[in-house]
DNA sequence: GTCTGTCTAGACACTTCTGTCTAGAGGCGT
DNA sequence: ACGCCTCTAGACAGAAGTGTCTAGACAGAC
């Protein structure tokens, strides 16, 4: 019954001796994390995350009160992570469009800040809970809130931002829904047409090379 | 043990004898797109069809060889009407770019041509079947090359109508993901704007009203 | 060293799925 | 009227999931 290791502790100081069966709570909150993101929310069974970790199915209840209890606990870290990401990514200073839509792209693409793979889970377990749904619709409405108040700060009209926030948020949903597996050089290299499409303004080429610099650190 | 009706019987000739718990192989798929849409594929259940059509789940195993049977059949379902709607929609004859991204925006709002529940319940079940996944990315990029043969015929270069296609097919996606909630008329009165930013050139008045009209027919 | 509180293993009870098998109801051709 | 063919009901088996209870291992306080 050797312990294995888990897959996301992020404080190596709560390891715990080798040997040991014992796990934290956080073991649980991490295994279940990255099983939401690779299999889905109905993967994240109390069995498959126990023998995921070699421990035992009960041990889980004395962490949590019930599944429904972790699930909660998913959600909420979702909720203090990724919008507040995004959010802090509009809200960053810059001094044109184009560069406030790059922050924008980075915020979207740096995993520092922005988990890709989590927000496309949350995204489809809120299709099968209504609970979800609506603190998903919440955090959507304050995503593009903090957007369109880019493109109003550049003197784009009220309405026009709106459009032009819900072009660029959309098409970032869709995108990763859709065209994950496609390389990041590709939209690098075009990344002036994009900019065109989200701003309706030409990006200068230095623009255009201080972002392709700073996605380029991000590149797999 | 009364019969219900069937929710979504296409063929009323086929209609078994009141009184009779008999039902088509039609019906099975019919309850089984409705469930898959409303609720996901994994509650695609035999019991839960069974129930639901007031029948007995032992019945199923006469038309389908299994429950995976059942959800293949769905899958081909999906193949033979969505894509193929998004493609003859990109096909069709336009005499400018905006009357052709009107064409690309109808064919996915209208119900007869395209369903959108339908295009993510499949999208979601994607996420949890690698096969699924292959299937839906060709699907991706026969419909992304179709909308980008539309901007190629209308002088774009070929490399921004691939990106020009993207915007437009994205953020199709990610608006049905994150915003199906909106009333339509928002969208509508912004019309201007989403042509802007697609096609880079400003709609005349007459291209959108005629949109308008088009599009109102499906309003709710 | 012992006690106590923390955590885990394993057995148990219960529910909910899938799939099989068999008897038989009922329409339909002859 | 008879039998065949099509389809359904219900019993059965088995896998997989959640949640509970109890005994006990182990570490740390005293």
């Amino acid at each position: 019954m050797a312990r294995v290791t888990p897959l996301h502790r992020d404080d190596p100081d709560k390891e715990p001796l080798a040997g040991n069966v014992r796990v934290t709570k956080q073991d649980w909150l991490n295994v279940a994390l990255d099983t939401l993101i690779t299999d889905g929310i109905e993967q994240v069974k109390v069995l498959a995350l126990a023998d995921r970790m070699s421990v035992s199915r009960s041990s889980f209840y004395w962490y949590f009160k019930s599944r429904q209890d972790l699930l909660d606990a998913l959600l909420d870290h979702w909720l203090a992570t990724n919008t507040k990401a995004i959010i802090t990514a509009a809200e960053k200073d810059a001094r044109t469009v184009t560069e406030a839509v790059c922050n924008i792209f980075i915020g979207f693409v740096d995993p520092n800040q922005f988990s890709t793979t989590l927000d496309f889970a949350i995204r489809d377990w809120a299709r099968r809970s209504g609970k979800v749904r609506r603190v998903i619709d919440t955090s959507d409405a304050q995503r593009l809130a903090a957007i369109t108040q880019v493109f109003e700060r550049f003197g784009y009209p009220s309405d026009e931002s709106l459009i032009r926030a819900k072009v660029l948020y959309y098409m970032q949903i869709g995108y990763n829904d859709a065209d994950l597996q496609e390389p990041m050089d590709a939209r690098q290299s075009q990344v002036g047409h994009y900019i065109h499409a989200f701003t309706g303004q030409h990006a200068s080429e230095a623009e255009l090379t201080a972002f392709r610099a700073a996605i380029g650190a991000f590149a797999p």
